[in-house]
Parts: structure tokens; C-alpha cells; sequence
DNA sequence: TATGAATGAGAATTCATTCAT
DNA sequence: CATGAATGAATTCTCATTCAT
């Protein structure tokens, strides 16, 4: 399809190279932990030299971002695909997040890291890479409308919001009480994410 | 119970003056805002005398956090005194929450800053203040399953931990996509907070 | 006279192609705003090769000094053919001086440059378009005297080399202080030039 | 007069020897040769030292160029107090320039600088240090005018922004061209700046 | 000749924390 | 207890110049 010059591949295979190392360096020293300093050092290049395959620091936590959300937006189109009821591919979207936070703690840092800071600015591509996760989803609710397994009562859209930042928030709580509640509860991470599907399921299905 | 010494309460008046001058500091200038230059330059106290009361800029954090989740604490408490039906007390909780934000969004960035950062260690106090939140949502919630308004599929531990993890989610949701949210899909804040409110209902009861 | 190669006039071409575009960037960024990587783009060409026709910044920054020099000494030809006594001639640099900083700033800022900042080595070239004007200018003066329009005491070289250090001064004043000057005491750059040429006529004229 | 504490003389003592190394390096370096850095060298202070007593490199600037111009001031309060003639004192103004540039080289560029370098922007203090020196000339040349040794079609007002400006320019032109026109011209830096005196006195002098 | 990727030494500034007084 | 001067590592970003291809 594309067809690329070799100049245009190597660059980016480097930009691949300095993002590879963002990750690594966010995998061990967490989302802010990241410099610019620790990615020449991680890829032996000269400081200078990220600056020719990024403009800033925050282009590159930009796609990063993007690159995550990307990455579960395709999760979430394998769902499309699954011979499930409309209502259980809503489900299947919390539960699906789930599995992408567990696979992937760091990506589900970087998806989450625009949700939850405002400082940061969005850019086109980012607000795209959300738009296309909240279009799929819209568009499952409104089959699961339209076929009438979802309660009558919940919009479509609204559902679509919430279901996000419901699951978001719990993977949240999880992340960072999981340890806790096993230990004082006795609950494990994966009880608490299926109650929280039951308990999705319950609000939505007809 | 405890008797304190002069000297003691003279440390403790401290210790509330720069915690104030934290959160004045912070409610111009946004969580981040904070430095321990300022705080000096706010209590005309030397910055050296700062660490006399507490050991890091992050003991200063944790504590307001408690003092957040204390306020919100308080506000929880009151539901406990409402005539009406445990059920509709979980989902006061949520409501309380939403209207704690809309309020004090600064007392409420405090709150989720702990939940949403791992980075930070959690202190003993810390702990505390959070469980009294959860033992005392845990408490209505079993007194719905109890006078069986509750679902009885419904672990009230689970939905206490749940609620608040839901809560936290979509609050963050409004928070950081509000203004994107009205804009693109002409959906108030108010709408989608009481959207949630609905899914909740549905989901816990009977 | 000199017979150049095809290859040499492509070399020149370059050359001129390249300080085009210094200008260019310079006339829209200012003398300081002057970067390779700009004269890179701006020329299609690749960073290197600006180093293969000229061996630094600054002898771009020289060469620029040269030709500005240049079109202001053809400027002073002009005055050599008008129709006007020698003494008037004298007087005719230096408003031909402040029209030629209102009508070409850049060039005229490019003048000054080496007049005023000593860090910068002047080249054999650079020298040699300096003389240009020197020996013009001195040229004038010497008729002035021999016409007996000039002051007798005036030294023809030495009025030469003052008339060009005031000239430039005031420019500068003008250029850095003008706002203020108009602001402060209602003085327009009209009006101060105008002082400063019947001062200089007082001072020179018989 | 004022009594300042311990504390605050030893804060103006390190200031001054911030500024005082800031001298020894622009006197080596040339203006542009400053940097935190060096000054932190010089100093043997932290780099965040310098910032405690200067909010900005620019700050030092600043200060040093109102040093400066406050030097020259002193100077020229001098020629006040001298028994000459007020159109003497006008020329005294520019000989005692020419003295003040052979004697503080560096002072004579920073008083230049501002006066030359129309990126920065001046301070009140700066503003205020310069507007001393345009109140002290033109009181000379208000005085020149009363008493008749004016010439009376001079503006006393323009004079004093002339004087200034052409003798900025004609030591500029000692200071960069100043051997190139001993060599070239064999005329003596001295012998071109009594030349200057000669040429304002002629423009001046009833 | 031409390229342009890579360099790396700066540059200014910030700020939590320490420690001698 | 209190001070606040001092620290210095960290941070982001720039840009003239070089050199392997």
C-alpha cells in the first residue's frame, strides 16, 4: 500500500527506537519519570538528536498515548467480531479493558494519563484516537438499542461516556488499592472486576 | 483522652497554619502549584522551619488528602442521618461525591490524587481516613442487603469499593472531558452525572 | 578580466542563492533570527552543502555586511553625480544614510553590525568595501576643501571617518530610542535628523 | 542615612560579588561571553546561588548596566563643578565619555548596550539612570542657551540626544575601527576624538 | 559535490532538601 | 526551635558544526 523510501523507514525505525525506550524508562520509573536525559542514555543517542525525531518531550508522551489507545481500539474491534449479544460486547469492552490494563499496566497508564490530567493538551490525533474508541462503542449501544437487549431507559451515548469512566476508575482502584483490599478483604482484583461486570451487566440489560 | 502538652498544641496550631497556607496556595495555583518556597512566602515562616514540621513536601500532600477525605467523611455521615432508604443512601454517596466536587474541586482533587497516583506511598493516618469512608459506606450497604433493598446478588463489600471506584471515574470523566463532552455531544454535566446515578440504581437495586 | 569556469559560476550562483535566502530570513527574523537550519530550508538545500560554499555562519553574516555596504556605497556614487556644492555633498551621506536604514533596515542593521560589534573579524572583503566608501566620502571632502567650501580647519580624512561614527550613532539612537525620544519629548526621527544634519553643516560649512 | 542590618549588607555583598564576577567575565569574554555558568565558576557558588540574589541573567545585565551609566553620570557631575564656560561643559560632556570608554572599557559597553541592542527591555531603573544623564546635559545646555553661548538656532533638548548620540558613534568607531584607521589613516585615536571635540565646539559655539 | 543525521556542549532556570548558625 | 542561605542535580531545549555515506 504505502510505499515508503528507505530514508523515510529509518527514521522510523529511530522513532520507533526513542519511543521503545520512553516505554522502557516509563516501565520502571512511571509516567513521570520519563526525560529526556533517560531516553538519550537508554538509546545511546546524543540529547540533540531526540529533538530530530520529536519536537518536545510531550510529542512524544502524545504518541505514546496514541500509540495505546490504538492498541486497545483494536481489542475493541475484535469484539465487533465476536458472535456475542450486542449488551455482552458492552460488557465485553470493560472486560476487555481489563485484560488490556493487566497485559499492558504502561499502556493503560498512557491511555488513561489524558483522562486524568487536564494540564496536558490534547492534540488532533489524540482526540482521533479517542473519537474512534468512543464512535465503536457508541455504535455497539446503539445496536444493542435497536435490538432491544439494552433497558430502554439508558441512552445510548450517556452509556457510552459512563461505561468508559466507570471502567476506568475501577481499573484505577484496582491498580492502586488491589493490593490492599486482597489483603484487608480478602477480595482478589479479579473478583472485584467480575462484581464490577455483573454489576455493569445488571444497570444495562433489560 | 490524650492530654497535650503546650507545646504540643503550639506544634499542632503550626502544623494547621502551613497546612493552610498549602491549600491556599494550591487553590490559586492548582495541585502542582504548590512549592515549598511559597508555603514559606505564605506563613512568613522559613522554609527550613517547614521541615521542622514535616519531614517532605509529600507529608504535606498526604496530610491535606486526609483532610479531604475527612471533609467528605463528614458529608457521608450526614446521609447516614437522612430519612430514606438505605439504597437510596449508596446512591447518595455518589451524589455527595459529585456535589463535594462541584464545591471544592480542590478538596476533591485531593482525594482522587492518591487513588490515581501510584507513585506515592500511602500513610498510616492516610489509610485511616480511607477506611473510615469505606466502613462507613460498607455499613449502609449491609444494612440495604439486610432490610433487602440491596440486590441479593450484590457483595455489599464489593459495591462499596465499586461505588467509589465508579464515582472516582466518572468524576475524572466530567472533569477532564466536560467541556468536550457538552461541546461534541450536547451532554450537560449534569445530565451524565445523573445518567449515573440512574445506572447505578439499576444496578444495586432490588 | 577574469575568465570563470562554468563550475565557478555555479558556485557563485550557489553562494548568492544561499545569502538570498539569509537575507530573506533575516529580513522577517531579525539579525539574531539567522539560523543554518533555517538557510537550509529556505534554500532547499542540505545543511552540509551551506558549509561547502561558505565556511561559517559568520562569514555568511560578513559577506551580507559586504553587499549592504556596497548597496549603500552605490547609493553614495548617486551623490557624487548631483548637481550640488561639495559641502552639500558631505551632508547628503548622511541623510542618504538615514534614508537608506527607512527604506532597508536589514541592510542598514547589517552595516552597523561590524561597526559595532568587535567580537566579529572583519574579512580582507569586508575591509575593502568599508575602504569604498571611505575613499568616496574622503573623496568629497577633499573637493570641499580644495572649493574652499569646507572649513579650514577641518581635516578632509578626518571628517571622513567622523562623519560616518556620528552618522551611524545617531541612527542608532533613533532606531533604539526613537519611540521613547517622540514619546518623552515630542521629538519626531524627522525633526532629530534634521538637527543633526545643521549640526553637521554648522561644523563643517565655511 | 540608612542603616541597613547585618543580614542585608551581606546579601548586598554577594550580590556585588555576583556582579563583580560577572564584570571579570564580560571583561575577558566580551558582553556576550556571560553566562550562570561562568559566573557560578567565577564565584564558586551553586548555579542556584546566582538565582537567589538575581531573579535572571538579564537582572545582572540590567544592573550592571545602570552601574555603569551611574559611573558615567558621577563623571559628568563633575563637569558641572568646573569653572568653564556651559558650551565648555557641553563639550566636556563628550571628552569625559571618550576618558570614561579609555578607562572602563567594559562600562562603556554596557552603557552602550542598551542603547544599542533593541531586543531588551529597558527597566525603570534603567530608564530612570538614563534619563539622569539627559536631565544633567540638557540643564548645561538650557544654561548654554541662556547665557548666550549657544547658538540660537540650536534646540538645547535636540543637542543633548545628539551630543549623546554622535559620540556613542564616533567611540564605537575608535573602538572597532579605531587601529585599522591608525594604521591605514596613521591618525591617532586621540588626535580623531580632539577632531570630534573640534566639530561639535564648531557646530555649537555662537 | 551533496547530504542530513548526529553531535554535544551549552543555555537558563527550578526546587526539594540540608545544615551551619 | 528557627532560620534562610546554599546547594546541585534535574529539566527542557538550541544550534553551529562535523562526517560517514
Amino acid at each position: 500500500m504505502s510505499t515508503k523510501s528507505r530514508k523515510q523507514l529509518e527514521k522510523e525505525n529511530r522513532r520507533e527506537l526513542i519511543l521503545q525506550a520512553a516505554e522502557t524508562i516509563m516501565a520502571s520509573n512511571g509516567l513521570h519519570g520519563l526525560s529526556i536525559d533517560l531516553i538519550a542514555a537508554e538509546t545511546q543517542l546524543a540529547k540533540g538528536t531526540i529533538y530530530l525525531y520529536f519536537k518536545s518531550k510531550e510529542e512524544i508522551l502524545s504518541l505514546l498515548s496514541v500509540k495505546a489507545r490504538t492498541l486497545l481500539f483494536k481489542e475493541f474491534q475484535k469484539i465487533e467480531r465476536r458472535n456475542i449479544s450486542n449488551i455482552e460486547k458492552l460488557i465485553a469492552v470493560s472486560k476487555t479493558s481489563y485484560l488490556f490494563y493487566k497485559k499492558n499496566p504502561l499502556y493503560y497508564d498512557l491511555v488513561s494519563l489524558y483522562e486524568v490530567n487536564n494540564q496536558l493538551t490534547e492534540t488532533g490525533e489524540m482526540y482521533q484516537s479517542s473519537e474512534n474508541i468512543t464512535k465503536l462503542v457508541s455504535g455497539i449501544a446503539d445496536r444493542a438499542r435497536k435490538d432491544g437487549t439494552l433497558r430502554p431507559d439508558v441512552d445510548p451515548l450517556h452509556i457510552t461516556m459512563l461505561l468508559w469512566g466507570m471502567t476506568i476508575g475501577v481499573l484505577q482502584l484496582i491498580k492502586v488499592k488491589g493490593s490492599l483490599i486482597k489483603q484487608k478483604m480478602n477480595i482478589s482484583e479479579k473478583e472485584l472486576f467480575d462484581s464490577f461486570l455483573d454489576t455493569v451487566r445488571n444497570s444495562i440489560k433489560k
